[in-house]
DNA sequence: TTTTTAAATGACCAATCGGTCATTTTTTTT
DNA sequence: AAAAAAAATGACCGATTGGTCATTTAAAAA
């Protein structure tokens, strides 16, 4: 990796958990020199302008979670496992996988009306996020862990919407309590289509 | 109403759909300034600084939420029906109730870490929403209308959740498709306890 | 109707915003 | 080691930010 390559990385990283809690509109440029300690000629040898820059930060963010979740669930074997160590992996949002917490949750609330651009890739993980659960649940079905006729496309919808807002309610609440019960209950729906 | 209280009223109306849609950071006064047709000296004869009708705003924008909730459900005298048309009243996100969409969900995900004052507000109204709504089974439970041993404060959480985070997806997605699922799920899940 | 009080105005302020660029310093290539 | 290319700097820019205040205008009280 070449000096500018390893250098556009390090604002990235330091720039991801700033977007990611202050939002976009709500991180300037200067809070991103502090962090990097970095002049503000600098930032824009590498990226064009703040819109670009806070584009690759969210990129950065999505990865970030994207690979966490790969590797924790990669150790496990059966769907139910996956399923729940998923599951698991969300209890406390307060102690977030990602600083600041959900990306998607994040960004998608801030760019609905705003952004289009920062709109469609989270659009785009979401869609990704759903069917990587419904391909765990078509997994375990083909393996006969789980009933055949579970519809593995909408438990997929209903629990991933059902984490983003129990990670909306925990966060504001500052505790995990109701993130309990969404765990459980899910839990609890997953082992009803266990046979 | 003095012509005071009147102006005051009429900045927050303005104020509120801008900042439930930009957000609070996203919102400048000069914004402001523009949809009432007031000068900026005028909006500070009402409003002390830009947090304090920020505040405002919030209040306005959950209040309408409120206000709008309670009138179309008073229509209806089951908890079954109740707890239907709550759930229909958010089938299409993208024609929202108020405009800019969910406004916990907008303010929670900005307020989160960042402005103690707005989270709390937010997590008062997370709060009661569930209250809402674990009252209206509670009230269907002694009505002999639904099974006495369903745990109406968990369901109350759940049912929550899946709808903001159905609202997220929709917004996203621009499509209510995964909000159907999500309600025909819910309408599911209430049926099964209906006696 | 006169006096008092409140509301509205817009010019003005310092601070900060995103962004540029000539110059210097550091890498990389030759 | 010399030459060329890339990276880093920081002073500087115009525009916009939230906010103030003396002055004018309008509403409320006497």
């Amino acid at each position: 990796m070449s000096k500018g390559e390893e250098t556009k990385r390090f604002i990235i990283e330091k720039a991801a958990p700033l977007f990611n809690t202050k939002g976009i509109v709500g991180t300037a440029m200067s809070d991103i020199m502090e962090a990097t300690k970095l002049s503000k000629g600098s930032l824009y040898v590498h990226f064009e302008n703040k819109d670009i820059l806070a584009a690759s930060a969210v990129d950065y963010n999505m990865e970030l979670l994207t690979n966490i979740l790969n590797k924790r669930l990669s150790q496990y074997q059966t769907s139910k496992e996956k399923l729940f160590a998923y599951i698991d992996l969300f209890v406390d949002p307060n102690e977030s996988l990602v600083i600041g917490g959900c990306p998607m949750l994040n960004f998608g609330t801030e760019a609905d009306d705003t952004n289009e651009i920062i709109k469609n890739k989270v659009n785009k993980l979401i869609t990704k996020s759903q069917k990587f659960l419904s391909d765990i649940i078509k997994q375990g079905i083909e393996n006969k862990e789980f009933k055949s006729d579970w519809d593995n496309e909408e438990f997929a919808t209903i629990m991933f919407a059902m984490m983003e807002g129990g990670i909306l309610i925990s966060r504001v609440s500052g505790s995990k309590d109701k993130m309990r019960i969404i765990n459980a209950n899910l839990k609890k729906m997953i082992t009803a289509q266990t046979l």
